[in-house]
DNA sequence: CCTGATTCTGCGGTTATTTGCAGGTTAATG
DNA sequence: CATTAACCTGCAAATAACCGCAGAATCAGG
């Protein structure tokens, strides 16, 4: 009672918002934080922290775990490509399998960059006739030969991350092709539509998703939920998504409300 | 009442998903890892140790065995490139590090289709603020991340066999850009000039050479003498040739009178 | 200056996750 | 073939997280 009879709402002399940015740097340097030592080093209760926590992961900065959280860098979020290859991996081939099992022969695609989508190239071998058109680098080389006609890569500025390419000559390229379906892979998945964490990436997308008659999506399981700086479209421009579990439940209505058709790729 | 009379569930200091990210890491850096090993690192029990591999092994980050674990295999694809590259490694290496030693901080360079320019780009670490053109899908890959200020893909139609892209986009954009150095690896050289297997490639190759202020042919001693069917240009506008032997007497005459530096790859 | 709305905060009760342990089963080894 | 270690399943305990609620401070506007 001496110091704080009752709740004590208002900032404690640290703003909410310095308190978060500290806390963040605390979670870089140590490579985690806890619930309770920050409730104590701040001193405030551990709910304000897991609020705190929240919103961070909201915006793509920490993982949340049990107990904690720990910089996104660590678990996976914008890890390198290598890296983002084998993580979740067994989901991904699912869902490239299933995904692929839409496209029919003589089909012309547009794919862009991300391994789910590489993964999706992979599976295409019981195709054929297809022409493809990607920024993806890995693509060309993971496509079955057979199952191509021809093969077209988007010029443009390399990015390493990613190893996609992006740039004036994808950009002047794309609108003056028109093809049949763009296979899509995605950073997040929210009700309010499609993101991912480049604005230049999030615009090529958009790009590619209006020269095609049809868009096919490509997530899984764990980009429901949180959604990433850029947005990309609505999903009234979706007419495929291919996961691997069900979407939550405000996600699964803007997705029925869409009538975007959910296609859950069998284990 | 010593210290843990009962399960104590709790962190014991660390979160979950940092010992799982240490987990993998330790995996990873001594390709394996025992479960005793780790529960008595991280002083937990075999029993959480298995759950975490189990973890990590959905997410196909790790191979499950018994008694620990290994890191996922990691893919390896056989393309008849990289055939080429292990073919006639050691004189298709000194070469290009011969060559890359030509570069100087801060060039435009354009790079061309083929396996030894493949391994020129993979020698240029020792350079600084490059910018980079090519039509090679391998390269961008290869090229060390901080030798390059900017990485520019040509687009255009995909070639499956010597995966590089050729095409009316790439033709488009070859003309507008002017570079310092164009390095171009060649099927064949002969005393009238330079030559390859195919019309497009040549015609491709023309276009590089004709944009860049200097052009330095890679080509290995087993390139003299034979010519193709596509010709590409005469020696006199090659001003550097890199090989790691000397040419026939016909070439090496030809190359003089074209005066065309030669540099021979040290062994 | 005062009042209503918004935001931030802590609290109590319920649900979920993590962890270790006991015991039966399976796999590797001599 | 026997023996030891590793594995898996169910289980209990302790903590963490979640949900709704109410008090307190800040802010907006008259």
């Amino acid at each position: 009672m001496s110091e704080r009879p009752f709740p004590t709402p208002g900032p404690n002399g640290v703003l909410p918002a310095r308190r978060r940015s500290e806390l963040l740097e605390l979670a870089r340097n140590h490579s985690q934080v806890t619930v309770a030592d920050l409730a104590s080093k701040f001193g405030v209760s551990p709910d304000t922290i897991r609020r705190d926590l929240d919103v961070l992961a909201g915006q793509g900065l920490l993982e949340r775990t049990h107990g904690g959280a720990v910089p996104a860098g660590l678990v996976n979020q914008d890890s390198p490509l290598d890296q983002r290859i084998v993580a979740h991996k067994p989901a991904k081939q699912r869902i490239a399998r299933a995904a692929a099992d839409l496209i029919r022969d003589g089909e012309t695609l547009m794919i862009n960059g991300g391994s789910t989508t590489l993964a999706f190239a992979r599976e295409l071998a019981g195709c054929h006739d297809l022409t493809i058109v990607t920024n993806n680098l890995q693509v060309p080389a993971a496509v079955p030969r057979g199952a191509v006609r021809d093969l077209y890569v988007l010029g443009g500025q390399y990015r390493f991350e990613s190893q996609v390419t992006i740039g004036a000559v994808g950009f002047a390229t794309v609108p003056s092709i028109s093809t049949d379906t763009a296979v899509i892979g995605v950073g997040a998945i929210t009700a309010d539509g499609l993101s991912t964490t480049l604005l230049i990436e999030a615009e090529m997308m958009r790009a590619m998703i209006g020269s095609a008659r049809r868009t096919i999506v490509l997530a899984d399981a764990s980009k429901f939920g949180h959604s990433s700086f850029a947005e990309i479209v609505s999903l009234k421009h979706v007419e495929v998504l291919v996961t691997d579990e069900p979407p939550p439940e405000d996600v699964g209505e803007a997705l029925a409300e869409a009538q975007v058709e959910l296609v859950l790729a069998p284990s």
